[in-house]
DNA sequence: CTGAAAGCGCTTACAG
DNA sequence: CTGAAAGCGCTTACAG
């Protein structure tokens, strides 16, 4: 493990010079509160007030303490201090993946707020592959968090089980479920499907069709979707199922598939705003007019999206709302609050162009 | 701190009878190390091998005791782990911002590589302040971890001089120095500029203009725009500097501005991709057609830019590469390699259109 | 407001 | 291959 520093010399009292010595016996040192403490001339437990309580110490001892804590460069060990305390500070967010991914603004969001309450963020990124679950939710568990934020609602009970077990705060996010395991900010992903569907219905779709992951959300979407349309006798879904992470690429490959499934297709809704952005311009390439003659509805509502493809159809979510909503379901329940919350963020249809 | 399990001990009911009131600090404790050696007949230590060193156990004691383990459902306490064997297992990741950024790629991959050796990424989100970075580093140094990924070349002396003596691998990526503090991948921005102004002299720019963040890096791009520039004879080059984090938005806003600035700017060069793409539907209003009587070059290179706005032109770096990369030079030496590599993974400027 | 003692849950070094 | 002892650097609980 690092050391902050050389060790302190042992004659206090002269003016450090730069080169301190180097190798003592027994290897290097980082500084520890007993070299501040000694240093500063009070006990340990005075310098560790300085950091953790310092209303409790006399002003004069505080500015004591500090000036040494400076002209040493200490920085406590906060794995010692964790341990100690039982009061590790960390919070885990875990993830599928945040590269071009709304994730990350939730993440940022969440970040931010947790740290400036004194907390910092364990990154776990699961991936879109469950196998490894169990070793990933171990790694975390092993630093012992203080609170954990979970992308989606977890699927296996071992995992439930074990997370409902551990006794710390959870916020599941991006996704809606009648028995989360403690807290939840989201939305339903089957409802998503039901608004799409019903937003093709009210533009006279006859013949939609579906490209989508085949992750656990996209897979809800895709329920509501199809559930919706059979309940207005739209029966044989095309459908095109691709394995994440989405990208144009994958769209743009897709949608040729589809249409040679359903050359009679008039709407499709993809899994992604990126996948809807490739289906565009497969759709470009294949010579159909988008939205008049195929109308494309995406996912994630991506900032860009708004200038870039306005005959794109969207659906938006608040993914900074969820982070912060979540940092703050945490942190009140660290602070000792109680209940536990559930918040459905919702959605929205955002409909750019007519044409 | 969390608890994995309720107390397994028995003797909590009754504190002060025959023994000495044993100092229950904090509440009912999670599963030690001692209770699964109990339970599967061994030591300790035997316990502690079958997790950091199971070739060393032999093969039915290792069976034994992952039989209990898994029973129990026993978490080692990194915390404690950590502090012990000064091997946090912990790597910090410092950057900027993560949502709609191109670090996010960069993390990722970083990540991934990481966990898949064996270590956790703690993340850092330093924002586009300055003003905050030493208590950042207060935080993340805190925290122990056996290395470092820097965003950026660190500018103050202070920071530098504190990470060059912590004595842990340190990865500067996404700028390039002369005086890296330990390993360094990343580019030159400043060549990037100087790339792009050349672009533009090819293409016979009369009157070039400037729309940029006012952060290091984007400024150093701008350093090497205006210098080449100004060697080509061109001089007061218009420019409007925006505060990070940049968006679509803000891009939208600023061309106007510029224009107006200089009415006959005939191509800008914007400080990302989300500017260009805000510029470019500016000039759209303005009535300008792209390329042809503006042209426009961004950053980054987004993946959909090429399928949505292949009017611009924009500066490809990967942001992929640099995270494994990165991720490696950490590896290595934490294998024990001594050198300090230099990557520069060169940057390429990409032209969709010449329309 | 301040401190001496005990302990957090592991691992290292040494022995057998 | 396995274990008894010592200690990692802090903080809690108690006392003054």
């Amino acid at each position: 493990m690092p050391n902050q520093k050389p060790p302190a010399a042992a004659d206090a009292d002269l003016p450090d010079t730069a080169a301190p010595a180097r190798r003592m016996r027994g290897g290097p040192k980082g500084l520890r509160i007993t070299d501040v403490a000694a240093q500063a001339g009070v006990s340990p437990i005075t310098v560790s007030r300085v950091f953790n309580s310092p209303a409790t110490v006399a002003p004069e001892t505080l500015e004591r303490v500090r000036q040494v804590v400076q002209k040493l460069g200490y920085v406590p060990n906060r794995l010692a201090g964790g341990l100690s305390s039982s009061r590790s500070r960390l919070i885990a967010a875990i993830v599928p993946t945040i590269a071009h991914s709304l994730f990350s603004e939730t993440v940022q969001v969440f970040s931010e707020t947790m740290s400036r309450a004194g907390y910092q963020v364990l990154l776990a990124l699961s991936g879109y592959d469950d196998s490894s679950e169990e070793a990933l939710l171990d790694a975390v568990l092993s630093r012992r968090p203080e609170g954990v934020l979970l992308t989606g609602v977890a699927h296996t009970d071992s995992l439930r089980v074990r997370l409902a077990n551990v006794g710390i705060p959870i916020v599941e996010t991006w996704d809606m479920t009648d028995q989360p395991i403690d807290m939840l900010v989201g939305f339903s992903h089957y409802r998503i499907g039901v608004a799409v569907a019903e937003h093709f219905l009210q533009r006279n779709v006859r013949k939609p069709g579906l490209v989508s992951a085949n992750d656990a959300r996209a897979l809800a979407r895709r329920g509501g979707f199809c559930t919706r349309l059979e309940q207005a006798g739209i029966r044989d879904i095309a459908e095109v199922l691709v394995a994440p992470p989405s990208s144009v690429a994958v769209g743009k490959a897709a949608l040729p598939r589809l249409i040679e499934q359903a050359p009679d297709t008039d709407a499709v809704f993809c899994g992604s705003d990126l996948l809807a952005i490739g289906a565009l311009s497969a759709a470009r390439h294949l010579g159909l007019s988008v939205p008049s003659q195929l109308a494309i509805c995406g996912f994630g509502d991506l900032e860009f999206a708004t200038e870039t493809t306005p005959q794109l159809t969207s659906v938006h979510v608040d993914g900074t709302r969820i982070g912060l909503t979540a940092a703050r379901c945490l942190l009140d329940r660290l602070a000792g609050a109680a209940q536990s919350k559930v918040t459905d963020v919702g959605f929205r249809i955002v409909e750019r162009a007519t044409t």
